[in-house]
DNA sequence: ATTACTGCAAAATATTTGCACGTTG
DNA sequence: CAACGTGCAAATATTTTGCAGTAAT
């Protein structure tokens, strides 16, 4: 049972819910209770995470009815906003989620053993980004670039 | 509806198959009607796949009775042979796989908008990997890095 | 008030599993 | 003939959708 949630402070999330809410009224949503719950849980998400972390978290914090359906249809508006955005992970069977607000799009390791992931910078990585967008007419995505492997531990 | 296949030569084929047998050897299974055209279907695969996409070939081919079953049980011995490798992208609602028999692990740009795949070779990033795994004592696995974008068709 | 959002249930989709029977080595 | 593999159906799991009622602006 994952119980951690990633420290933050509480101007963190109204920043966040500011950005949040900027996105909703430009184009005229809503921000429910259920969203304003949602999006404090998101943004306190310690590493990845799927939607059915976040359904355990709320219910766990006591937020009455946090349903599946619920979240799953808000996860597009918390990209949108800049939230959060999606990993593609080898062998995860449910879609896996970071959260993106105010932190810069780091690369990752990944440990195809036991799931931990260590970001890192990489000067080199960000030239060699550019180099290839421009050979091929790339636009690229502020994705982070991924590399499998198995970490010292793991060997 | 995809009827391309991948032009590849019956030797080509001969030592997949050949390879296939050897890993099917080594685990005392055995090299069943089904599999040895599931292994041929494979490898004449175009670009990337999904189960769908096999057994609707198959089907197509006029294989009798190609199931599901069948063919999600012979994935993983596909891969410890060797002859395919997972893939891990944005939005795919199914898992997808690529040829990797007798062919490099390239490293890939792929564009989100039009799912079009563009492999590319780049000596840096060959010598990235190889500082990066070093640097943080990772034993990278063989898996194509990959870029998301938007390609110039798709700007 | 208007229109979006939620809760719930049901549907759609992908993948896994159990078991009786058929096939391979 | 002794496993192993297949076909089929049913179970799981994730994600999507429809609709009637609730809530936000």
């Amino acid at each position: 049972l994952k119980t951690k949630t990633r420290c933050v402070s509480d101007d963190y999330l109204e920043r966040g819910l500011s950005r949040f809410r900027g996105e909703l009224r430009s184009n005229d949503l809503r921000l429910s209770q259920a969203r304003d719950a949602l999006v404090r849980c998101v943004l306190q998400q310690p590493g990845t995470f799927c939607i059915k972390d976040l359904v355990l978290d709320l219910t766990r914090a006591g937020v009455q009815g946090t349903h599946f359906a619920t979240v799953y249809r808000a996860m597009p508006l918390l990209i949108d906003a800049g939230l959060i955005r999606t990993l593609h992970i080898a062998g995860a069977d449910a879609q896996l989620y970071e959260v993106a607000f105010e932190r810069d799009p780091l690369p990752h390791l990944l440990c195809s053993s036991c799931g931990r992931s260590i970001e890192f910078r990489s000067k080199a990585l960000e030239l060699l980004r550019s180099e290839i967008a421009q050979r091929f007419g790339y636009e690229l995505s502020a994705d982070p670039i991924r590399l499998r492997g198995r970490c010292e531990l793991c060997h």
